[in-house]
DNA sequence: CAGGTTGGTAAGCCATGACTTACAGTAAGT
DNA sequence: ACTTACTGTAAGTCATGGCTTACCAACCTG
């Protein structure tokens, strides 16, 4: 159940800027954190959350960190995603008629 | 940016069960507040926000409401990660060995 | 029509987590 | 070596949001 970190790490609206910010190319802390609202330890913080779900992966640089986007965390979602359209849920809109009709169960 | 919305609607973990509750089948709120640990009107709560993300969709029924998974917030998210699969990320796996030799922006 | 289901809404409480400042560590430059 | 740049960690504050209880509305049944 990996992909419900990824939920929780794209979910709150600073840490998916700072993501999608690495989608042109890898960048450094100080870069990322200047391009957001808030201060560098908070965009550090963000980065530990997003490398821990396999968002993000670090390159260490002499002084600096480069980060860049990982795909791990995007293909156990896209996994995720795929098992939706699934026959199992194709053939279950059927279950909405059928439960209209009989109004049971 | 729609699919902002449903990372936020689906990284709480109560949600995400509710959620999941409904591939089987779709379910009443009394049947998926058996189903969970908190309260009916959590559920309800919980239901509101999936809604809002075209994550399910209701179906009154008499006395009953009948909610059932919704493609919408779904096919959302699955063109965002899409776009993740495209020329300009595997075109930038190079930019992390460029930037590691140069050691420079 | 009265009583019983079913479910949405309001108000309030409380924990989680996002943010800041302060500090520590490591590498590079002079 | 000393100073400067870059980053991660700690501690503490504060707002967001998830939960509960209480209440209300709609529908179905007797």
């Amino acid at each position: 159940m990996a992909y419900a970190e990824v939920f929780t790490a794209l979910a709150d609206p600073t840490r998916l800027h700072i993501f999608e910010a690495l989608r042109e190319q890898p960048k450094t802390v100080g870069e990322l954190a200047a391009g957001q609202p808030v201060s560098r330890p908070a965009v550090s913080q963000h980065l530990k959350v997003l490398q821990s779900a396999s968002l993000v992966s670090v390159e260490p640089q002499g002084n600096r960190r480069l980060y860049s986007i990982k795909r791990d965390g995007l293909e156990e979602l896209r996994l995720y995603l795929e098992s939706f359209w699934s026959d199992a849920l194709t053939a279950y809109g059927a279950e909405i008629a059928r439960r209209v009709k009989n109004k049971n169960v």
